[in-house]
DNA sequence: GCTTCCATGTAATAGGTTACATGATTTG
DNA sequence: CAAATCATGTAACCTATTACATGGAAGC
């Protein structure tokens, strides 16, 4: 499932611009699971349309590029549909933060706090996100991602702020002699 | 954060062969939140031991390649610290399956059931491993990391079974007129 | 008898991201 | 007055995945 796909499904949401389908995986209906950037997603909008799968409006603009305007078209439609039912790939998930975290032994313990407290912050972030829709929900389906999201974000920080004195404390590692049960 | 700083970390917790770091990535202590190939995994340790950050013992075999075991040296320890300290990327979680979900009124309703069963299965799955933790922990964070997996796959198993009424059941799109209070 | 496990390695390819190029207008 | 927003597009680069090459032993 490449970029190209990913615009079809963009589109199906609506007519938008190459810059308006970035924002939808930057903080809009895309951001918290998947990504795509400017250099795939406007050569992506280009192939579509030759392929017949994409019609461009072009709106004049003064001081600005042109603003193109994408829509689907029913071939586009099609196209998007028969992709839907193809295998789908396993979700991936790529954390450095846990990374770190299973190695935490080896830096100060409050640099660990730090990047425990930045990963709440950051995991907030998100669900202010998740959790503000201004925006009428375009399909079905949006408010079920959207609250999958919520719910895993939300179980995400409250992992951290439970767990942390998992590693926030030391003492648990192999460096202890006969310090046997006293707790400071 | 390449292959090779990960290889490091591997080998931080053990002297290992290209083949069981693999194996580290595909079922063991990495694999709910890393993923790398053998052609990036195996370059990588040439690399390493390059640069004096491994040692590398030969151990012959007969009918296999000869097995060669790769160790941390002083240096690669050191690396791994510093490369510990820089900052860390964002998590990303790329989820092809929340794609579809979100045009499941494209697809039949049977499709999306099957779907979501499937996806139900491999969170189980993930979860079975994880909770799998015959081989002594190497680390504190290794606990820390394995919760982690474990509260987020149980979140998203609760998640699907308690709301995946939302789009199996139809009828929530523009599609209905009159049709008010008459549940089927 | 077939499949999986062990075990390493290279080359081609693909798919992106990053950086660059341009520039007016609005917001702080 | 600076920074962010709007708006498109290309080219260089990079990194890793996929497929290939090899092959015995053990388990089913």
């Amino acid at each position: 499932m490449d970029v190209k796909t990913l615009c079809l499904g963009a589109l199906a949401l609506g007519d938008a611009t190459g810059y308006e389908i970035k924002k939808m995986f930057e903080e809009g209906e895309f951001s918290h699971f998947l990504e795509a950037s400017y250099g795939s997603i406007y050569p992506a909008l280009t192939r579509l349309t030759e392929e017949e799968l994409l019609t461009c409006t072009t709106e004049v603009q003064d001081g600005r590029p042109d603003k193109k305007i994408y829509s689907l078209t029913p071939k586009g439609r099609d196209a998007l549909s028969n992709s839907l039912a193809d295998p789908i790939a396993d979700d991936k998930f790529r954390s450095e933060f846990l990374f770190v975290m299973l190695f935490a032994h080896f830096l100060p313990r409050e640099a660990v706090s730090r990047l425990i407290d930045m990963k709440i912050s950051k995991y907030r972030e998100e669900l202010d996100r998740l959790y503000d829709d201004d925006q009428a929900l375009p399909t079905p389906g949006s408010k079920f991602v959207r609250r999958f999201g919520q719910a895993v974000f939300e179980a995400s920080v409250d992992y951290l702020e439970n767990n942390r004195h998992l590693i926030e404390d030391r003492r648990t590692a192999g460096r202890q002699k006969e310090t046997a049960a006293t707790p400071v």
